[in-house]
DNA sequence: GCCGTTGTTGCAAGCGCGTGCAAATGCTGC
DNA sequence: GCAGCATTTGCACGCGCTTGCAACAACGGC
């Protein structure tokens, strides 16, 4: 670790014979600096690799410009591109993104707050679990903004972006009715995160109001093999499913594969499936799955627009719903 | 944005009756603090909500803890991985990750460097594309660790991490023609990027050695919908391939279904399919690809190790290569 | 020729923190 | 009781930056 690498901005006003302050000014927006002093202090700048600090400057103006982006299981399809959606609506912002992984653990998402309040950051955006409600008041109190992304939590403060999953729900049963399903299942894992519990209860409640039992069945983590093991449980019933409604795709990916290659069954026509997320495996034509598409740019762009915006917590409700928008593909007969 | 919402050393100074200094030394490991003083000011850091500011922290000791990832097309599966592996690695070492998205333009790498060197990164690590030399040199004479994943650059000073991909590729000749294969084909993106071209002259390479000519081919990006547009290519060619190389697990994945789908051809029995990278999707029984593995822990462990390392750069040569680990599957006949 | 106005510049303070230095404190051995 | 030592503590400075303030220059209108 060298002692001092970095060239400071006193070098460059020495070398541009001008003062600290002018430098300084040439680098913020809005400063009132002639233009000759600008060109004498860019050229300086460039000619002795100069990048202003944002840590010193953090400081200062009391604005870092991080973002911290928290969130578990960041490599499966549907986290990674709700990632690259924020990280890069973020940078067109001027922004820039901390990423921070947390795993099932109960204070893990506590500990990435105080990771993200120690270096300062603008804002946290949180993908994954619930944090405990004193940490979140202590981020607010910090002057730190909040964003719950389908944690649909009730707490004022933060921004809460939800979709409204149980809409959706309802929308399978009719689908999977007028294709002639009548024996419906659900396969959940047993995560049971605020959203995958309204997919759940509004697809049973949908159905019960159209006078049809489903069969609910949960296993595991929210995963493709998961999907597998409730593919063995559902289809070895005396009394088999002919249409399932997977919580996530990567359950309805491993309930296909087990489906057809461990049980022989033929999609659609024996078995009409529906997933949720539209990742871009759902599209494959191994599954060409029918699905829900989440709005993931809408809603960075929501996020990202609500975090820079001056005017504070100014816009009364800071609760956004989105509507998932039903993709159909063969997975489901009659589309 | 409230005006000085954070709570300072300084208050909790006070709150303790101790000096400032005592402050900064309860949260600095390794200074003279007596017990007593530090229980006060631990507890009185409890009741105010202090948390150290790591960018003040930073300021003083040229050494922020943040390490930038850089990385294009990061939702794809083997990217989102390894950003997972890093991130968790990084954070096991006590550090921080940045993320930063680059695309193919030309300057992106280099104006995420510049971002980088703002925030006074202690390294950075790039997933995806190559930075300009001027650039690179600028960070490393700023201080800043560099570490090239994948990239096949000869410039001293990075940690350069490589797999061998032309060793790789040469085994997968052999399996081909164990498999009783003789119409070799290697299917490539238009990318071009060291790895990937790697492969490819490292399979036809062998194939030449072991006289079996080679149908090349190359098609737009490295993703799921190239690897179709390659099946279509190579399978309506008169002669028609019988075993195929893809250079990337998802580009496998597209001819597979395109194969199966459109083509009706059997997999493994008209045609075997090797990949690269062993992406999730890969163990996936629709598709069941024999694949190689990257060892994504071990280069994230090795990255985050010669980062953390405080020797600089000591060691001689700060190059590293992997072999890539061949995992049979059913893809190819007589595994 | 003078004054008010506008635009530019430097000074200096301060953001929150770490740390060298010297003073202060506590302890041991005689 | 006191010299000698180790440990702890506070002071004050500086890290690189922004910004209010006052000084200053330029300039047009009367």
């Amino acid at each position: 670790m060298p002692q001092k690498p970095f060239v400071s901005a006193q070098e460059v006003a020495e070398r541009a014979g001008v003062s600290r302050s002018a430098v300084s000014r040439t680098f913020t927006p809005g400063a009132s600096v002639s233009p000759e002093t600008r060109r004498r202090v860019v050229e300086a700048a460039e000619a002795l690799g100069y990048h202003v600090n944002h840590l010193a400057r953090g400081l200062m103006r009391n604005e870092s410009g991080i973002v911290c982006l928290i969130v578990s299981e960041m490599s499966t399809p549907y986290r990674a591109n709700l990632i690259r959606a924020m990280t890069q609506q973020l940078q067109n912002a001027g922004k820039i993104a901390m990423l921070i992984n947390t795993d099932r653990s109960d204070g893990s998402v506590d500990l990435a707050l105080r990771q993200a309040i120690r270096y300062r950051a603008d804002a946290s955006i949180i993908l994954s679990g619930m944090p405990d409600r004193s940490i979140t008041q202590l981020c607010l109190k910090n002057g730190q903004r909040l964003v719950l992304i389908n944690r649909d939590d009730d707490q004022q403060g933060p921004l809460r972006i939800n979709l409204d999953d149980a809409e959706a729900a309802g929308r399978v049963v009719t689908a999977f009715v007028r294709a002639g399903c009548r024996r419906l299942a659900f396969a959940n894992s047993q995560a049971g995160t605020p959203s995958l519990m309204a997919r759940e209860h509004g697809f049973v409640a949908a159905a019960k109001t159209m006078g049809l039992p489903v069969r609910v069945e949960r296993h595991g983590p929210t995963d493709y093999e998961s999907g597998r093991v409730l593919a063995q449980r559902l289809l070895t019933l005396s009394e088999r499913p002919d249409a399932v409604f997977c919580a996530t795709d990567l359950l309805a990916c491993g309930f296909m594969d087990a489906a057809r290659h461990q049980f022989r069954v033929a999609i659609p026509d024996q078995l009409c499936v529906v997933g949720f997320d539209d990742i871009e495996q759902a599209a494959w034509s191994s599954y060409d799955l029918t699905t829900f598409a989440q709005p993931v740019e809408m809603i960075a762009r929501e996020a990202v627009a609500w975090l820079v915006n001056e005017s504070g917590q100014a816009a009364g409700d800071d609760s956004v719903r989105f509507q998932p928008n039903l993709v159909w593909r063969s997975s489901v007969r009659g589309g």
